[in-house]
DNA sequence: TTAGCTATGTATCTTTTGATACCGTTTGTA
DNA sequence: TACAAACGGTATCAAAAGATACATAGCTAA
């Protein structure tokens, strides 16, 4: 429950605090699970404690990443739509164990006009996801391929050693390319000695 | 000064109102001022009556588009900046004459605690530049130049007829390509019928 | 062990886009 | 009017990336 505690630091009001943990559920969600779906309505709203929740459009064949929700974050895009009562217009899969901590959104709007912790919450939430967003567009229509295969996997590997698990086509669909494309330039990564390839798997060197 | 009461309705408090009217401004722009600089902190917020702010970042040479502020919308880069005493990382410039108005952004944060139509508002606006975002980036994802340059053209022509104002080196900053491309494909549209060329301007058919 | 699936390697071809260079035309203004 | 700057047309070349096809390797379950 520690990381509970991290997670609540930023909600500063003993109030909110309280009301969190009052309304607030911790939930254990297998890898896989799936916390929202498109068209769906966003009845709850969750805050990660542990875990990653990959949250992303479909379009036809088409497939687009906005985002990962972790530690300590929440779902923007949930946000919103419980928020304006809309329909949820992306999906979100948990991309492995995860805890999160539930709450019914309708307390959204009670909190914006009782806690500036919460608003600043938010609003910090809304920008570092836009600012992310904007970065994605900018290396998509500024850097080649393999600059952007190289930025994916430093970020996913978080600047530590190890093997970062996920096949050549996940790339792909993360990069918005075709496998055949991932293959060839890991393996010239491979030459350059910039990687070791696994089955399923990737190794910064 | 109808414009202005027609941006007031989102405002659904007397209250808010009534502040809006006391603190606020109305300021009238040329084209081409700088309304937000990078690297400059955020005193004031726009809310733009009439005409249009182009707001966009700036890196090395490139350049990226953000979005534009127009009637009845705010600039939530300079929102968030602001809330959060930071330094603005984009400009912005009107593109067009423009009134807007003005108010000390120190105002935020009272406003955000007493008015449940000032919260809604800027949600609003985060997730539409959200979106709108998004659908650049599956855009340039997935769509050829050729499909681009149209949709740009149709969107920012509104759908009516008539001309539209800009040349093709201005087309090349806005889809983030090169001039000779947009020559290119517009003139292949002209042999389609699918468009009529002038100096600076374009017509769809 | 074998069949079948997933993951990866790679060759070939085509398309799209970008880079560069040079041209003529229009427009604004000194 | 003359000159510079902005605008647009076009040719040539190179690079990047996608499409397709097929081969091989590892893994797993019957």
């Amino acid at each position: 429950m520690n990381e509970l505690f991290r997670t609540l630091h930023f909600f500063t009001e003993p109030g909110l605090q309280q009301e969190i943990l009052e309304h607030g559920k911790v939930v254990s969600f297998n890898k896989g699970d799936v916390i929202v779906r498109d068209g769906q309505y966003v009845k709850f709203l969750p805050i990660v404690i542990k875990g990653a929740i990959r949250v992303f459009q479909q379009n036809e064949d088409r497939e687009i990443l906005l985002y990962y929700v972790r530690a300590e974050e929440t779902c923007t895009m949930s946000l919103a739509a419980a928020y304006f009562d809309n329909k949820s217009t992306s999906h979100g899969i948990t991309i492995e164990p995860t805890d999160a901590l539930i709450f019914p959104a309708s307390l959204i709007n009670e909190w914006q006009l009782k806690y500036p912790s919460w608003n600043k919450y938010i609003l910090r939430m809304f920008r570092s996801r836009y600012d992310e967003l904007v970065g994605s567009l900018q290396r998509l229509a500024f850097d080649h391929i393999d600059v952007r295969i190289m930025e994916y996997l430093k970020r996913k590997g978080g600047n530590r050693p190890g093997k970062i698990y996920l096949s050549h086509q996940n790339l792909a669909d993360e990069l918005g390319t075709t496998r055949v494309v991932i293959s060839r330039i890991l393996k010239q990564f491979e030459k350059d000695k910039k990687i070791k390839q696994f089955r399923g798997a990737v190794e910064l060197l």
